[in-house]
DNA sequence: CAAACAAGTTTGTATCACAGACTATTTTAT
DNA sequence: ATAAAATAGTCTGTGATACAAACTTGTTTG
């Protein structure tokens, strides 16, 4: 393939990454679902370095594009919000990854 | 490597990403510019897929952060726009690159 | 009973990306 | 010669976004 094919090639994946995770939070976030299935929004919080605020408006978006499974249960009467990545969610992290792979190591 | 200090690295690295490059438009000028080394405004428009608009600010946020010289010169009585990759932009696109492949590959 | 704590959510602010309108110059057509 | 169209960019308005601080609701502790 020529350089120019390549560059192109590029360009496509750089096109195909998708906003919602390219964003490092969420990217945080998904990365950590992504190995252990679900976790809770203080595991999360403490892992990821996020503020509460910044978690709790990733996770919402993460929620609303169905990429995530939100669960609200009480433990001990204390609230306990638990997260879960999605089959759809597993799929766009790995495509996430793919077309970066592509958009990174083409250029080596 | 235990798979919780793996994750560690993976958001020390998703955290080192560098936000300027991070964004795709931006991705985009500079992997080509990583490879011609110096274009000019038409053929990045051409390449790149973004709109004059487009290029003209990402192409000013990357010269203010010194990662790209902006050199305007005419060519047959017609202005040319030419990009060129400074040393510092070389290195924070190289740097930007090895942390996204911590990123996405220490999950693999 | 009041104060402190825990778990989130809402809100305000500042930044940012994007496209379309605008400017200035040059070339082409009448 | 002048008007229209093209070229090369810049500027501006709008809508979306990320972030942290303030707020809310309920629980535990002194």
């Amino acid at each position: 393939m020529s350089q120019r094919d390549k560059r192109q090639d590029e360009m496509k994946a750089i096109d195909r990454l998708d906003r919602i995770i390219h964003e490092p939070a969420r990217l945080k976030i998904m990365t950590h679902l992504y190995v252990v299935e679900s976790g809770d929004f203080v595991y999360l919080m403490r892992t990821t370095g996020l503020t509460r605020g910044n978690l709790s408006s990733h996770m919402t978006k993460l929620e609303e594009v169905d990429y995530v499974e939100v669960i609200k249960e009480f433990v001990d009467r204390k609230p306990v919000t638990m997260l879960r990545l999605t089959k759809k969610g597993r799929n766009a992290f790995l495509e996430y990854r793919k077309n970066m792979a592509l958009a990174i190591e083409a250029t080596k």
